[in-house]
DNA sequence: AGATATGTAGCTAGCATAGTTACACACTCA
DNA sequence: TGAGTGTGTAACTATGCTAGCTACATATCT
């Protein structure tokens, strides 16, 4: 488990708004179907209204909406607002410059690493909010995805 | 950073090894070049030896080796060697079966997440060794990969 | 026998995640 | 205009993972 679960637990709020129709729904309602806090969830509304994915209202009758079509917000949408960040790491130090393979060997990875990472990203570019809902709807993954 | 140093690490010393055409390899060399302490590359090498990617030769002249050619060695081994686990992270706490959301959101979410991971795996399991000291040798990145 | 090098255990510091409480601010409605 | 509601944010805590470090038993070679 490399990636945070506050990216799944984004795409579970996310879900939920976009079946609300419209609706605000409060972050304690939200909370309760993710099992957790609602200032947890209030953070993560804070990272994904940032990326300009959700709006919230204020007051009695308020909380969080999506901010464009659920067709229109892909999961790496989701990822990049919550989840930033190269995914591989880096020596914690600098290594050896002294040595051929210390000093060349982070320049010789770094174009492998970042078309990993892209291939990655493009999986979760492929799948949008509205087919998540899809999903759950149908009561799980019957929905097949092609290869 | 969500893929730990060892992994960066590890092809950094089993390039090394490649390097040295089966001369074995201690690990305070080993340390030396990736500016680290020769515990943390035994203990790297401990998972290595385990997935059958290294050997070591105890006593006077002893150190690490590599199994098998390079050629023959991916990162995709690599990883995971010292990297297992999924990816995604799932909820801390198991959602509100109570919803109809929160009791499908998790089942629906794992076909694509196994596809994301799968196809970072497969970029990295089409990248060896052999080619990864190639481009140490040449100095850098210089040797482009095909797209 | 003595020197060398691994394998492993145990401890520490640092960092990120996520849970929790608390409170100021904004908005709605009566 | 004032009460009630819900957000946004800060602060603190607990937990777990990473990585650095020391120490030592064990195996091997000369």
């Amino acid at each position: 488990m490399a990636i945070s679960s506050r990216f799944i637990v984004s795409v579970h709020i996310l879900t939920l708004l976009a079946q609300s129709q419209g609706k605000p729904v409060t972050s304690e309602w939200l909370a309760g179907s993710a099992s957790t806090n609602p200032a947890v969830i209030r953070k993560l509304l804070g990272m994904l209204a940032k990326a300009g994915l959700t709006t919230s209202q204020l007051g009695v009758g308020g909380g969080a909406l999506l901010a464009r079509p659920a067709s229109e917000i892909t999961l790496l949408d989701v990822y990049r607002a919550v989840d930033e960040g190269e995914l591989f790491a880096m020596h914690h130090e600098s290594p050896n410059p002294a040595c051929p393979v210390g000093r060349n060997i982070q320049a010789a990875m770094i174009g492998t690493l970042e078309q990993a990472q892209r291939a990655l990203e493009g999986e979760l570019a492929a799948r949008t909010l509205a087919d998540v809902l899809d999903d759950v709807l149908a009561g799980g993954h019957p929905q097949l995805q092609e290869a």
